[in-house]
DNA sequence: CTCATCTCAGGCTGACTGAGATCT
DNA sequence: CAGATCTCAGTCGGCCTGAGATGA
């Protein structure tokens, strides 16, 4: 566990980048372990939650939603494909695409999963009372959508 | 660039250890291309900053004020050794010990680099005022020094 | 003996790139 | 022809573990 002897220089103790960094990595701790539980990592999670709003979509259009990229859409897709979370049928409009679609049991999945997430955002945010709460998801939401959307 | 047909999921869109993680990418981009530019890594920067700081260390010591692991510290002392921006020799008062010692070119090095990452810390915050970026520093600190202080 | 330190060898995930096959 | 889609193969950095050698 690493006890420090002395906090850690001046540069990074309040360089802003560093922070995120590291409240992110905080936030991935609970979230992993909480996902975990479930058998399940962050892109299942993405991609249980982009076909249950949006409907049944090809590869392409879900990682433009999701912001995963097209290498690992292909093995998050056999991942939930093979625990029949999900169905991979051609597209016959388009045969190039696959049409993705949330079988019940992915529905049913979906819903403990949002059980266990909410639970590590609980703990994650736990330092901060609601009003920071809303504050920090308004500051950030503000940094991520002026930034591109690359994948917001 | 992958431009999104569609907003992401609502789910992911306001959560927070998202919404973090985001920021924290985009952090990175901007922080990974400043430092690319002088050929160096977070890492490298982490340890010429604790150097320059606290003044000649131990391996561990180092790894326990910047969170670079052990493993991790090993070949990342090896970069800078074989860059000459830092010294390594056994410490006489304890033969386990390596003691890590800045060069004069890698505080030169570093006075680089602190240019180019302020450079990217603005780019990165780009869209808040500065009361909103201390906000926002305050909020971060405050959640990473809650937990853990793993290696804050 | 226990514990700390350094090193090597590796694993794992998330983010990403290049290239090929197929189809519009 | 250009361009989109899916797939496979592989890179990279950051984070992490196990285990060995040395020494306090």
């Amino acid at each position: 566990m690493d006890t420090p002897e002395g906090p850690p220089p001046q540069r990074l103790r309040t360089l802003p980048s560093r922070l995120t960094n590291q409240a992110a990595q905080t936030a991935n701790r609970f979230v992993d372990q909480a996902l975990g539980q479930a058998g399940v990592r962050r892109y299942h999670y993405a991609l249980l939650a982009a076909l249950e709003e949006y409907g049944p979509a090809s590869q392409a259009a879900l990682g433009r939603r999701t912001g995963i990229d097209r290498s690992d859409m292909v093995a998050t897709v056999n991942d939930l494909a093979e625990r029949r979370l999900l169905e991979r049928a051609p597209d016959p409009d388009d045969r190039r695409r696959n049409i993705i679609t949330i079988t019940a049991a992915g529905r049913s999945q979906l819903t403990d999963l949002d059980r266990l997430l909410a639970a590590a955002q609980d703990e994650f945010l736990a330092p901060l009372p609601a009003a920071d709460r809303r504050n920090l998801i308004d500051l950030l939401t503000r940094l991520v959508t002026h930034h591109g959307d690359k994948h917001a």
